[in-house]
DNA sequence: AAAAAAACAGACAGACTTGTCTGTTTAGTA
DNA sequence: TACTAAACAGACAAGTCTGTCTGTTTTTTT
């Protein structure tokens, strides 16, 4: 019954290449070489390349959802938490190598008609948008704005933010993202 | 003297391609077909596929900064430059069909060893980012926020609010970003 | 009309792609 | 210890990729 540390070392492996390097460019021969296993192997776990990517996509969406609930869980007061989001993505610049949203970078990479992906993109956006929504909900909204125009607003920011981040190859845009945000709200 | 139009339909042909289906999903193959030329005319005119890449990059990059011109031209007004600036982005939904801009995509689909190509994606975000802090600057700034920092805020907004609307295949999120804004300035 | 330039068709090289298949070896369990 | 399940190595198929090259035909210029 015990889980296979085979399985593991593809996953993570495969989310390090398709993260680094890009999904198209990353071959399957690529993932079993630095993996170390048996192609047999890899296709005993899963059937296609596509599944690969879902399974990466999915691991990658639930352990995020994860860490920030884990991040925000000890802010008190909505705004705070709002805050916490940003300086949660400022944190993911210190560790690893980021560049950019996973979901963003596949999204750009797969075509529309992979439906399964695309609904894993469209769906975790929708978490995040959910999170920012309920907070402005919560919290003691006086900005003139409508709570769901606020709500979208912080998300096209964190957002943009993110994005310009990424090109910048610094996480200062978002502290300016921040840090107007804290004197819009 | 006389421009060959056959460059024409190479360009034409892989910029289409390019942005429709991605950059590595498109094979040389493909485009000497749909442009209907050959193989041999598409290697005199560019030495490599990364060379249509950068002439794609570049020809689309003044195409929009001219497209954008001619809309903003006729407008008066710092502010009203500005709200542009967002209808513009709106438009484009309209005509064509746009799956976001072109500089993202190749971004996450292409390595950062591929400096040249970078170097494009980057001239062509900051040009944005200059139009809009010319603009923030010539207004009448009452948002409580220094000029930078606005001028930050609408980029990111813009950004944002343009990468949504081409997961959610609407220009909704364009409109919130663009009412939003004309009550915070 | 002759010379030069450009575009043509398409074979070819060499390396890569995903996925299948055969057979062997290791590991866990009854 | 015998049985079963999993992982192993790696050849192979059938196709893709970029880029080169040969030689022919069309177009343009002188």
């Amino acid at each position: 019954m015990k889980e296979s540390s085979v399985n593991d070392r593809i996953l993570e492996t495969a989310s390090r290449l398709f993260y680094d390097q890009g999904y198209n460019l990353t071959g399957i021969n690529q993932i079993i070489a630095e993996a170390e296993i048996a192609k047999a192997s890899l296709y005993s776990h899963y059937n296609s390349k596509t599944e690969i990517l879902l399974a990466y996509l999915d691991s990658w969406a639930q352990d995020f959802s994860q860490r920030l609930e884990s991040h925000l869980k000890s802010i008190k007061g909505p705004k705070n938490k709002l805050f916490g989001l940003f300086e949660f993505h400022i944190e993911m610049y210190r560790h690893s190598n980021y560049t950019g949203c996973p979901m963003l970078k596949i999204k750009a990479e797969v075509p529309r008609t992979e439906t399964a992906v695309w609904e894993r993109i469209e769906k975790s956006k929708k978490a995040i948008r959910q999170i920012i929504k309920k907070q402005v909900q919560d919290m003691d909204n006086k900005s003139g704005l409508a709570d769901q125009a606020l709500a979208n607003l912080i998300y096209y920011l964190l957002e943009g933010a993110t994005v310009s981040a990424t090109i910048a190859s610094s996480p200062d845009d978002i502290k300016s993202a921040l840090d107007s945000l804290k004197k819009l709200i």
